[in-house]
DNA sequence: CCCTGATTCGC
DNA sequence: GCGAATCAGG
């Protein structure tokens, strides 16, 4: 049965992304046999691209531009110009002094928006990552991205895939348990 | 060789 | 719309 990407995994996948999941690993969490390139395909198409907290150290350098694959098509299809994909229209917006607090939220607003949010903050995604309300939790960062509340949420029973560590997976043990 | 995301293109 | 194949880079 092929799972079709339903409104349900869409959250999931938006979610598990702004989180700063790597494809691979999203594309493990949901199962259902969605491979990394599904996972990477949807994001894409959904227009999400850049995430707030990128999964490993000197990686996505690709993101800036270059890409120009030429897989030799025998038909010369139509030169599409280059369209002004990449999303993030932000506006600049100060910070406000002393915010009356307009939004009485009871579970907490997240303060922190993609610009103002920290390195050591709570990157906590809240509400629709495609809402302009979007923003993320904001507290202060245990020791990876999240605080100690999300970070509990967020890595639960995992399971990992391999059997044995060693190098490389400790990075991944310690991105499990943060 | 491992990994990452980006893009294209056939379905 | 979907995702395998491929590309491009670390």
């Amino acid at each position: 049965m092929t799972a079709g990407w339903t409104d349900d995994r869409v959250g999931a996948l938006k979610k598990l992304w702004l989180e700063g999941q790597s494809a691979s690993q999203i594309a493990k969490q949901l199962g259902g046999g969605v491979t990394r390139n599904a996972v990477i395909g949807k994001v894409h198409r959904l227009g999400l691209s850049g995430r707030a907290a990128p999964s490993q150290p000197a990686r996505t350098a690709t993101t800036f531009r270059t890409t120009r694959p030429r897989p030799a098509v025998t038909t010369a299809q139509t030169p599409q110009p280059s369209a002004p994909r990449r999303l993030e229209a932000v506006q600049p917006k100060p910070v406000q002094p002393a915010a009356p607090a307009p939004a009485p939220i009871p579970d907490l607003p997240g303060t922190a928006t993609v610009m103002t949010l920290g390195a050591h903050m709570c990157k906590w995604p809240i509400g629709d990552p495609s809402s302009r309300e979007f923003s993320f939790c904001g507290r202060r960062a245990s020791e990876g991205v999240y605080c100690v509340e999300h970070a509990r949420v967020a890595y639960q029973p995992q399971v990992r895939r391999g059997s044995k560590e060693s190098g490389s997976d400790l990075a991944r043990s310690l991105r499990r348990y943060i």
